[in-house]
DNA sequence: TTGTAAGCGTTATCAA
DNA sequence: TTGATAACGCTTACAA
């Protein structure tokens, strides 16, 4: 019933190995058996068999993924589906499969890996990681099994990565609110230890120093976490020292805090900037602009570089920048700054 | 380097083919024997290649996955994230790897599947439609390849799917209205010419049956679609007959229009319950109880119902019903109801 | 209870 | 430019 090489081999009057050059497009194969050969491949609908081929060759054109230990709601975030729709959308274009799994903890990731691995289903895994993936990591990088990781792992070591740009995510939307007619914009981070927040603050810092505006200490605020309750105290803490046209965050969390401190304040018209395109930043009111960190081209890029990694084709660089993308919304509309900002 | 079956088989003293018996539980081999090749599997490390025993077996384990062709922000709906989770998991734990493929259009939907098929590269497909999938379904039932469709199809033909409880999804929501205390509840569906309008409403009309209240006309309502604006308009109709203490809708837009239409005839704080459990409803004021249609027990029954039927074993059963789950939310909270409902 | 040997459908090496 | 033939690693009659 299946039809297979050696089927097209006879219908074409040559030889099964003659068929899987013309399959592998071989050069010195003559252009007439090429047509005939693929005639006979054509009328048989012959499709190889993936299995075997992948036997004969060792390698499957699969890649497998592993989403994150998610006993929660963390898949409220559309980021993962959309991660995963680039990695679908890059790997199908490139001829390869996806196979994922959800692991419940950080034992069941390790032991879907080794199972992808040893059963030899898959030529490289994606890392499609909430936290610090370090025993996955560790398990890959001893055997020396290619592997990419979505975000920048604190200790890269020898791995691939895929990361957003935090220093221009923030410079692009400083210099669009400077744009818009801020003359006075602040920054309200997370923990300054994280390297995320000191890149974001770099990128914040650049777009006031090539706008010529003037870089104030007293604009730029950190807090404990990333959480709503430190956005308002770090917005407070901003406000003791002036009132900003414009505030810049690095998180949507620390901009709803930041939103609630301003109104408390009475400047509840004060145009702000979350981070990570939250689904309450786009249902609340006001509706919240942040940056969107472009979940589908981190997936795309983390598919394309591993692609290249295990096909040896491309330059040897070991990770991926991608862009992220402004969402606007109510909190930076233009009636938000100062009139003076009018040209 | 890897180790093979007969790495195992020499290291046990014993042949190949008695390791592959072991690995299968064959019960015709001496216990003995099968300590000692246990043994040498640990020892080795030894993982079967599952490419080699796929091409062998000529089945592979693996079922395909085929999302819908959604070039909008469909996938904001975390419907599919959980379907797929539920998916994964059910596949996990009975030994299935999950492939798959989003695609952009119904021509690449019908190649995605015939790549997974004539590769051989699964032993069964997953429909997670968002539509009616005519082609797919076509192509599949065609070939008599085994699939599952997510969602009871228009024309199930031999098809498998699996569906959630819309009857008893509203009979149970209209039971709870009536526990807190409503005696005249409402119901406002979408067009009645749909099954899953017309299973729904007999849910609401059986709770009212059973609970000794009267089933009133006037009390129900249908719109053209499934639309906020038709919400509105359904309920105004409703409203003219009467006010109901509480209002059970077969969609959260829907139920959106009721909210509206009650706010705008002053009865705001009659409670609604929507359907499908929309992010909106999570974030929007007052936020809105619905029925979650439990995407993950989808996805989890669909896989289980493919994998009982590829592997022949189970009851021959050709569909799943999953129960619902109601979310409570600001709209049914007590304080919605009459308080001569207390008890 | 165990071993031998013939597939499963490709690819790759070596001759021709 | 093409064809035998031996892998690839496992399963499964068929024998023993």
């Amino acid at each position: 019933m299946r039809v297979t090489i050696s089927d097209v081999a006879r219908e074409a009057g040559v030889s099964a190995s003659t068929v899987s050059r013309v399959i592998h497009d071989n050069p010195r194969i003559s252009t007439e058996t090429k047509v005939r050969v693929r005639d006979a491949m054509e009328q048989l609908h012959y499709v190889p068999n993936a299995l075997a081929r992948g036997l004969a060759r060792s390698s499957t054109g699969n890649l497998g993924l592993i989403l994150p230990n998610s006993s929660d709601n963390l898949f409220m975030n559309p980021f993962f589906i959309e991660a995963m729709r680039g990695i679908g959308v890059e790997a199908q274009s490139r001829g390869y499969n996806i196979m994922f799994s959800f692991s419940n903890n950080e034992e069941e990731e390790v032991g879907f890996i080794r199972n992808y691995i040893h059963s030899r289903w898959v030529d490289g895994i994606i890392l499609l990681a909430s936290r610090e993936n370090d025993r996955c990591m560790a398990y890959l990088q001893d055997r020396g099994f290619p592997f990419v990781v979505v975000g920048r792992p604190e200790d890269a070591g020898s791995a691939l990565w895929v990361d957003n740009d935090n220093f221009h995510a923030v410079y692009n939307a400083t210099n669009l609110l400077i744009d818009r007619g801020s003359r006075c914009p602040a920054f309200a981070g997370g923990p300054e230890a994280f390297s995320v927040t000191r890149d974001r603050l770099n990128g914040f810092r650049q777009a006031l120093r090539i706008r010529g505006l003037r870089d104030d200490d007293g604009m730029v605020g950190f807090g404990a976490d990333f959480s709503e309750a430190e956005g308002s105290r770090t917005m407070e803490r901003i406000l003791s020292a002036g009132t900003p046209d414009a505030v810049v965050t690095t998180d949507d969390h620390i901009a709803f805090g930041v939103l609630e401190a301003l109104e408390n304040a009475g400047a509840g018209t004060v145009a702000v900037v979350g981070f990570n395109n939250t689904l309450r930043g786009r249902y609340q009111r006001p509706t919240l602009s942040s940056v969107d960190v472009n979940p589908a081209a981190l997936g795309a890029g983390a598919a394309g570089l591993l692609i290249d990694h295990v096909r040896g084709v491309g330059e040897p660089v070991d990770h991926r920048i991608v862009d992220t993308v402004l969402i606007e919304r109510e909190t930076t509309a233009p009636e938000r700054f100062p009139p003076s900002a009018e040209r």
